[in-house]
DNA sequence: TTCGGGACCGAACGATCGTTAGGCTAATCC
DNA sequence: GGATTAGCCTAACGATCGTTCGGTCCCGAA
């Protein structure tokens, strides 16, 4: 295919990438959706992990632009995508905060902090996750360093 | 200054972005440099975290080459960045498996993952942090969460 | 004081990019 | 079967990019 044949079905570059945007947008919801809101949050934590990840795998064009080259939208898309990406990442902090409050994460948890690390985890595999790679098994590492942490039991 | 001005100092744009990228990996390994190699790894963590993070806010420009844009690198050049990255990767890895080894961290602990986590959420800051931000304090909450764990000791 | 050289400007080059327009082909509809 | 149309190609446009070149300005060495 051309590059002159693309515009056959876009209007214009700009829109062409506002579109993909929504579709990255919506893939990563969707995948988040697929996590119960009932049962352990550890375990939704680990299915959240792996859900992302499975996109960023499968999808790795989408995600690369749900990820990062959103910023080159321009005036009320961007704004509109700003909103819709701290939506994401809230969800992903809900999680930790009902954990701390269910009493199955620690009582003093940042919250914030946990969901900037999970996703910037999440999201620096863009960079360099291929297709093919097991992901979920890269979720669960993730998981169990993000939960137990590196100090272990014996510290305390 | 205008862009063929540029020209007086570097030879080509390829030779420029070479440059920077040398720049960065130097920042990079000087800042680790200033962590001793003595004393507890868990204070060492912290100290590197905190380098990582404040070269990643003092000289961003150069952070973000070093961290995304090395990709435009060529031929040997790349090689050669690739294999610096690498060594600096490793530098992370080694604090956290001293760390077991000396039985500061969990003797399960998986050292490869827990130096990926780290640098991850390390670089993907460059994407958000800006010149003023409290970097010190920033790399210390990553350094909790990362070593504690957000479960905690109530749940074992 | 002169003079050489480094730093920058201004204009231009070829290449590439985003975009448009016109035309060909093949499937689709009445 | 003929007309329509969707999907692609080719060629060209203006804009921007990386780069070159000749010229100007200014500083420091002789």
């Amino acid at each position: 295919m051309q590059k002159g044949s693309v515009y056959s079905h876009i209007e214009s570059k700009a829109d062409l990438l506002w579109e993909v945007a929504r579709e990255g947008a919506e893939a990563f919801h969707t995948a988040l959706d697929s996590v119960p809101d009932e049962g352990p949050v550890v375990d939704r934590i680990r299915a959240a992990l792996r859900a992302h990840l499975r996109v960023v795998a499968e999808q790795l064009d989408i995600a690369t632009v749900f990820i990062r080259e959103w910023r080159y939208l321009e005036g009320e898309r961007r704004a509109q995508f700003v909103a819709e990406r701290r939506r994401y990442e809230e969800r992903f902090r809900a999680l930790f905060r009902e954990g701390r409050e269910l009493g199955e994460l620690r009582t003093d948890l940042d919250d914030g902090t946990a969901a900037l690390v999970a996703l910037s985890s999440a999201n620096w595999a863009y960079t360099w996750l291929r297709l093919g790679a097991e992901t979920d098994e890269l979720a669960d590492r993730f998981t169990a360093l993000l939960l137990d942490g590196m100090r272990g039991y014996a510290s305390r």
